[in-house]
DNA sequence: ACGGACATGTAAGCAGTTACATGATTGC
DNA sequence: GCAATCATGTAACTGCTTACATGTCCGT
């Protein structure tokens, strides 16, 4: 089995819609998925180029203001790429957590550094969860039902809420147990 | 900031006790870390080869049963190296989740498709979650006071436990705004 | 005898990152 | 006038994976 670069069918996906430029498909990923997938300038602009090379997008000029910018729209055999893409079975991919490797190793060291680790974590995951509540209670508060996008947009945001406060949880569960005496 | 390769933290902390052959560390993080960190055949022996270059760990030959199997072991150059990435601050990383994005994209396709994937993953998960009920409950019931090791281990699977949790959670929520007959 | 675990590697190649580059426009 | 944002890229490198290879030991 192949592995494939998936950052084809992020760029896809975005254009599925309207097109887009490849800055309006940095930031709008850079503002709606960063929680759960990443790209960066140099992994979107020469997949655009790949991708136009295979015909799956087609570039045109438009003006944006005062320049010309190329905005990218999806052709048919791009729809189909991504359709096929998006019924296929979803691929599991390793994930690597950093931070429960150094716990799983806190005995090779003392456990005031885990704890530092947890709480360091722990700090930054409450920001998070703060600009997710906002967007989600705030932004986003209801459901729309007549506009699916929104649909599944606020369902990957409230997986990200569950995740952070399950993350949470843990790190609470573990700093207790940690800072019990009996434990060194 | 340069990327550096991690394998080599996951072989000094595997070393960091006892010696051990490749195919040791290989099964003990297989049967261990499996949940949050995966090392491959292909990334271990490389990786300890180049590690006995740069002095980190050395090996000796010793039999295990009929044969002579490497044993490496770690230096003291290796030990420090492991402790300073241990107290370093743990680095984010990038993460993507193909779920996500496929649901982040739903509305470019017919809402059976995801709840397709939604329910598979449940399925996946809960196979997953009775294999961590029973090591939770069965094989690592109460917290060992006196192996400290032992406790960082029952840690990370609690975290494994409580993902899992979070993540059935979310796809149930999930399945049931979906199934609601007023969304298309 | 045979299957499963033990045991150890190499080669090729794509993916994806960091660092390096550059320049215009807009709002304060 | 300056900073932030808009906008678009390349080069070099590393990481990591898949596929390929090979052989032994042990229990049944």
């Amino acid at each position: 089995m192949n592995k494939i670069n998936k950052t084809r069918y992020a760029i896809l996906g975005m254009l599925f819609g309207d097109p887009r430029t490849g800055y309006d498909i940095k930031k709008t990923l850079a503002e709606t998925t960063a929680h759960f997938w990443q790209e960066t300038d140099a992994s979107i602009y020469p997949m655009l180029k790949k991708l136009v090379a295979e015909g799956k997008i087609k570039p045109t000029s438009a003006f944006r203001g005062k320049q010309t910018r190329t905005l990218y729209s999806i052709t048919p055999s791009g729809k189909k790429e991504f359709a096929q893409w998006m019924a296929a079975d979803v691929e599991s991919g390793t994930h690597r957590h950093e931070l429960l490797l150094k716990t799983f190793f806190g005995a090779s060291t003392n456990k005031a550094t885990i704890i530092k680790h947890l709480e360091s974590r722990k700090k930054k995951l409450k920001e998070i969860q703060k600009k997710f509540a906002y967007i989600d209670l705030i932004v986003m508060p209801e459901i729309p039902k007549d506009n699916s996008h929104k649909i599944y947009q606020k369902m990957t945001l409230r997986n990200g809420v569950i995740r952070i406060e399950a993350e949470l949880k843990w790190i609470d569960e573990s700093l207790t147990l940690l800072k019990n005496k009996g434990i060194k």
